[in-house]
DNA sequence: GACAAACACGAGACATCGCTCGTGTTCTCC
DNA sequence: GGAGAACACGAGCGATGTCTCGTGTTTGTC
């Protein structure tokens, strides 16, 4: 079969082009997030960037492939910001410190970017974005399980997993309260996260050596 | 204008009527279960209840009022099962008891029925549902907010406020949790549901009357 | 048994959405 | 300055999905 090569067709792009592209990924993030990927209409992004529909599929091959392209420059956003290590683990620092940064850190960087939140949270994903999903699932489970390992080394590996899957799961919880509110109700909120995952995470790791007790602070 | 009287035509419904629509209802479930209320179709609804899609057009007028209808059954069920008042509020009980026992309740009732937990995750409803998903919202949580009052009758107004969406949050996530595992497993993540709880709110209710010392046990 | 209303059917009207295609314009390189 | 590629347009094709409509069947009532 001779039909190996029809994939990697090398069109070179102007540099008009290039900016259409991230014209149009602008257009979609924005149709992303108000109406979320299924309902998102490939026409309603080409209006939204002032561009014909033939357009943009000068671009995208298919509609799967803009959010999966958006995806993609998202994760690499998020990991150049952040380091190749999302959080460096030092087993020093105390608990409501390194839960307080790590939140932060993506509090931030989902507030920048609320595309994020809707192309990861939404159940009407087809096809090949779940795989994408899936991806960057694991590879945040894989970074809070690399960050618990570090603060309770003597956990058995089933309930290590376990515990990460629950962190992840308040996170996202977390962040949907956080998104839908703003200014000082925002940052309480962000407060409550942090409280939430310290004191879930707190009889864990109250044993571990070189921390007395655990602090107690009013709400 | 004459034209009030269009709403209400008092169809008679025979028994055969009554049977259909259950079914129907059924095979609504079913379909939004597996595949959400915005990829679900009408024909594959009528199909699944092994009926012809005009016959599912003679019960309800269209698609959203089937998930109203569905919804509405489902929020009267689950009053029903419960009573008026979800958890009578018994200021004296522990609170690991209390959250163990709502917790249980809520978990129980979604793995009886998962269209609920379809029908109030997704982002992709439309319309009027959006309505009834506040409503169900609204009133989860101000039975949150009552129990919480009697948990903690010195709170500010606003902070017991958000302590319930928070309340809500986790669940929710929690129940996403538990619903994708099943067996031991997910008897596992009840308890971290629980745990979650109790340990976020022990910190705010343990200064109340009655209670020395809040417990510590380890996971 | 007759009449009307409720029930049931399924082909298809109508709309929407993803995507294509023919045509015309702009850029790049020689 | 001319050839070819990349870019841009927008009408419309094909598939899919909601909902209608004409027709036939069952049920309840006198």
């Amino acid at each position: 079969m001779s039909a190996n090569q029809e994939k990697e067709r090398p069109r070179r792009r102007q540099a008009r082009g290039e900016r259409r592209i991230v014209q149009l990924l602008e257009a979609a993030a924005a149709v992303f997030t108000t109406t979320g990927y299924t309902a998102a209409s490939t026409n309603a992004i080409a209006r939204e960037a002032g561009v014909s529909p033939g357009t943009l599929y000068q671009f995208f091959p298919n509609k799967e492939a803009i959010a999966i392209e958006l995806g993609e420059r998202l994760m690499r956003e998020m990991r150049e910001a952040y380091g190749e290590a999302l959080a460096p683990v030092d087993p020093t620092t105390p608990l409501e410190e390194a839960v307080g940064a790590a939140v932060d850190r993506f509090i931030a960087f989902n507030c920048e970017h609320p595309v994020f939140f809707a192309l990861m949270h939404g159940p009407d994903i087809p096809g090949r974005i779940a795989e994408e999903h899936d991806a960057l699932h694991a590879t945040l489970l894989s970074r809070i399980e690399d960050l618990l390992s570090s603060l309770l080394p003597d956990a058995a590996p089933a309930a290590r997993v376990r515990t990460s899957h629950i962190c992840l799961g308040l996170y996202k919880a977390g962040l949907e309260l956080v998104l839908a509110h703003e200014g000082a109700e925002r940052d309480a909120y962000v407060q409550e996260l942090k409280h939430v995952l310290t004191r879930y995470l707190e009889p864990m790791v109250g044993a571990r050596p070189g921390h007395p007790a655990p602090t107690r602070a009013a709400t």
